[in-house]
DNA sequence: TAGCCGTGGGA
DNA sequence: TTCCCAAGGCT
């Protein structure tokens, strides 16, 4: 027997999404930096980065700092890795500040220092996967792809599929199901893109969702089911932060940033009570190259 | 691939 | 206070 409610496997035309969230965009988008007209594929690759698991209102004050202080690739990969760490203050995941030196670095080097709109070129730079690539392809130049990031997971998973919240991040389904709502037409994708991520960040939000103002909530397929509680594989859930080894890489790498000098063990030692996590946290951030130096000349950010 | 990697805002 | 979760990527 035939899988009715099997939604996403349906050969059952599905109602347009795409129109209406455009539409819906073209109103109520917010007005950020990177929306700006002219604003450089260099100033999108940044907010791209920085906007990786970190909110928009922590964003913007560090992007226009750094794309005043770093306006091209070669800007960037003309300074310290270091100095990329110490700018990126307390975004989180520091080593996120890394590998975009990284990458402008080989943007300077082997790009002519242009941001590449090629998926896969961009795939192939540091601290570069499926979303942000296919995101600097179409919110830098245009082109037409499926951009996924986990307010359209969960745009697709409730409107499209029917289920209160996406499940894991699965590239091999998740790509194919945005691609299939996007409209042929170039100008018109990207538009979708932005879309669905907007409403997913201010309508269709992950709790509490305002269902009473959703342009898209007479075809949404959650709403249409009376809103079952999710039942399928969920997201796992990131783990407790407070005492875990993230907490104390966190408080080594604001010593480290608000110090000129290289700091002594004795001033690591301070940060933290429990010597084996503090031990386990210096190892980790040198192996990630966030700290260099030893005991006996002290530690400090990367400066070569 | 499941677990790890920061920090902070909002409920 | 505590918990959830945020324009993910890497190994």
């Amino acid at each position: 027997m035939e899988d009715t409610t099997a939604a996403d496997t349906s050969d059952a035309p599905r109602p347009d999404i795409a129109t209406p969230l455009v539409a819906w965009f073209r109103a109520e988008a917010r007005d950020l930096p990177w929306r700006r007209p002219g604003f450089p594929a260099w100033g999108t690759l940044v907010s791209e980065i920085m906007l990786q698991q970190t909110q928009v209102a922590r964003v913007v004050p560090r992007l226009e700092a750094w794309l005043t202080r770093w306006p091209t690739p070669a800007d960037l990969a003309a300074s310290p890795p270091g100095e990329a760490v110490r700018a990126w203050d307390r975004l989180g995941y520091p080593r996120r500040a890394l590998a975009l030196h990284a990458a402008a670095t080989a943007i300077a080097g082997q790009h002519d220092n242009v941001v590449p709109r090629d998926v896969d070129a961009l795939l192939a730079l540091p601290g570069i996967g499926d979303y942000t690539a296919r995101a600097v392809a179409v919110f830098a130049y245009g082109d037409r792809h499926p951009v996924v990031d986990v307010n359209v997971r969960r745009v697709l998973a409730r409107a499209v599929l029917g289920e209160g919240e996406p499940g894991p991040a699965k590239a091999k389904r998740d790509l194919p199901l945005m691609e299939s709502v996007l409209p042929e037409d170039r100008e018109a994708a990207a538009a979708t893109n932005a879309a669905v991520m907007e409403l997913g960040a201010l309508v269709c939000v992950a709790r509490s969702p305002a269902c009473d103002v959703c342009p898209i909530a007479d075809r949404c397929s959650w709403r249409a089911a009376g809103y079952p509680e999710h039942d399928g594989p969920r997201a796992p859930r990131q783990a407790r932060f407070a005492g875990s080894d993230r907490q104390v890489r966190g408080l080594v790498m604001a010593e480290l940033r608000a110090s000129d000098v290289p700091v002594t063990r004795d001033e690591v030692d301070l940060v933290w009570p429990d010597a084996e996590q503090r031990a386990r946290a210096l190892a980790s951030l040198l192996r990630d190259g966030l700290v260099v130096g030893d005991d006996a000349t002290g530690y400090r950010l990367p400066d070569a």
